[in-house]
DNA sequence: CATGGCTATGTAACTGGTTACATGCATCAT
DNA sequence: ATGATGCATGTAACCAGTTACATAGCCATG
């Protein structure tokens, strides 16, 4: 009773009808007011309000070939790492004037290769994915497609689809100077899952080239607080004593500093701690955490962009390296007056 | 020269032809394979995969009127507050086969507005809002689009869309009853921006009323971390003395929590704090937070099936009410062994 | 052998818009 | 009076699919 029987939606000749003109003028009222007549115009702007006239997106996407949809293959939503991007992503490409999709993949190939499908089958013009490791069905599917995509959150000059995002290795590496600056030798480096990781992976890698003087053991678990608490748990029983604890995602250097609190272990007089990601919480933690920038943010825009241009001037763009730096806070100081001696 | 000169999409006709079957024979064998001969199929298919045919979104949603697609309209993505909810939605949503576009409002009903014409134009044959506040030119766009649409992060029977939340005046109630029970007596309100957000309106009135006995000041800044630590910081200085902090919202008292323990003040010995959200954070603050939980994830779930639901099966839902509770940590305690009478 | 039913396929109309092209008509210079 | 120009509008084809209906071939039944 309070809900109208729902008849049918008008068309265009529902409209063209209505207003006494021909399915043309009711067009070039929608799409080149400028061209028509002004009274005719007000006639079939009149008629359109009274009927409620709402231009189906399929028929116009049919014609245009345009939906102004893109798609984003993210890992997750639920962690800052991931939803600052999308949210950057979805801000810019506002301007754009495209929608975003978004679809969630747990870091697995074939999830994403499902959900790229899924993407094409509703119009996407455009994706954006996380990383460089793909199953050959999503690659597939871009070629048949013919569908544009780039790769954030990783940079790779050679790589078969621009990426957009920062050297993993080098924010690692520049991780690993600062405690090698600060004179630890005993680090325990605490990571998420590398199968289906490329970021984590390739920061590990680094960390491993980049601490191979240093004694260094290396704790996996899954990326969350939970995760960085199981983490310095582990390190903290079995791991011997230690220096300090390097971590490749700021959740979890959450998690290891509740932790290190919990097991009054001080932060960062017992136990140096350093990260990777630079999260707006970081600035909050107890101590304030010491980690690598990385600009998600920027990312987010700037990989906006770069489709946006792609999907509508078919410029295909080049891959962007954005910068990552050190973020000094207190979680981590030099070895200091005890025993401060440097190796070479 | 890596990259095939794009040539146009393969269309049904193409395939058709090349398979030197009727357009109808393709049609069947992507969607009734089963009505068509084998041998014919499996030729048709050789060819769909030989020229790399991929269906047209368009195409397909002009005659079924379909685009499984969804939106929801958010506040943002940047908070875990929304990131959670929003995840769920997604997650459950591929279950009953939609997409979801989502759409940042920034707790502007005008932008809200703007994007959900937006939404409409790409398609979607559903919404989520946010809360119970919105334009005039939304609900407008609702009824001549004829979308469905469910207000989630709200509960109110009676409200002109079904709601699928939780009661924000009985989870303010909840905290508040806890700080009464504990004996607190000089309480700081700490609670982002009343306009455009109806959450914060009803947990703060429902405060208002609850805490009339004692006395407490209200305390209003961004809904963020640095919100909080900006609010602690005013409760500090022109507050006079104080026993606890009531945070509508947990990024608020991670803020609080951090700029007490800078200042040195102790919680919850000096200084009790209970917030609204129970975050997955919350539990790995110092210490600990107190706080009442809202059950996001089964919101986006519940919200996600009554739409879903309600656009497949034309079932209009009705609302959700789901429970909020309070979770003791550690960061509130009795304003115990010193002075605790109570007043009744 | 005609009839009926079944299966596999084709033809053409239809979805709801856009748009190339045609037309009608007023204005203006010749 | 005549042709050129330009504006406003209409007609019908077109986009890429789906689908109602028609048809053709085959086998079984009476």
């Amino acid at each position: 009773m309070h809900r109208e029987p729902k008849k049918k939606r008008p068309n265009l000749r529902d409209v063209s009808r209505a207003a006494e003109v021909s399915v043309a003028t009711v067009s070039r009222v929608l799409n080149t007011p400028e061209v028509v007549n002004k009274d005719t115009r007000s006639r079939v702007e009149a008629v359109i309000e009274e009927l409620g006239f709402v231009r189906s997106a399929a028929a116009f996407a049919i014609n245009s070939g345009r939906t102004r949809l893109l798609g984003a293959l993210i890992p997750n939503l639920e962690s800052d790492i991931f939803s600052l991007t999308v949210s950057s992503i979805e801000q810019t490409l506002v301007e754009h004037g495209f929608s975003l999709i978004v679809a969630t993949t747990d870091d697995d190939p074939d999830k994403e290769a499902r959900k790229a499908k899924e993407l094409v089958d509703v119009g996407v013009e455009g994706f954006f994915v996380t990383g460089v490791d793909h199953s050959d069905a999503l690659y597939d599917l871009l070629r048949r497609a013919q569908v544009p995509a780039v790769a954030i959150s990783y940079f790779d000059q050679d790589y078969r689809l621009p990426t957009v995002g920062y050297d993993n290795r080098l924010a690692a590496k520049r991780a690993c100077a600062h405690l090698i600056e600060l004179g630890h030798q005993r680090i325990a480096v605490v990571h998420g899952p590398l199968t289906g990781n490329d970021r984590t992976k390739a920061r590990v890698d680094a960390t491993r080239d980049a601490l191979s003087a240093q004694g260094c053991e290396f704790f996996e678990e899954p990326i969350s607080v939970e995760g960085g608490v199981a983490a310095a748990r582990r390190a903290l029983t079995q791991g011997g004593s230690l220096d300090a604890i390097l971590c490749m995602s700021d959740p979890m250097a959450f998690g290891v500093l509740h932790e290190l609190h919990r097991c009054g272990v001080s932060v960062p007089k017992d136990v140096s701690v350093v990260s990777i990601h630079n999260l707006p919480a970081s600035e909050f933690t107890h101590p304030p955490l010491t980690t690598v920038h990385l600009p998600a943010r920027q990312m987010g825009k700037r990989a906006a962009e770069c489709l946006a241009r792609w999907v509508e001037h078919d410029e295909r763009p080049s891959a962007i390296c954005l910068d990552t730096y050190l973020v000094q806070r207190s979680s981590a100081t030099s070895i200091g007056n005890v025993t401060n001696f440097d190796a070479n």
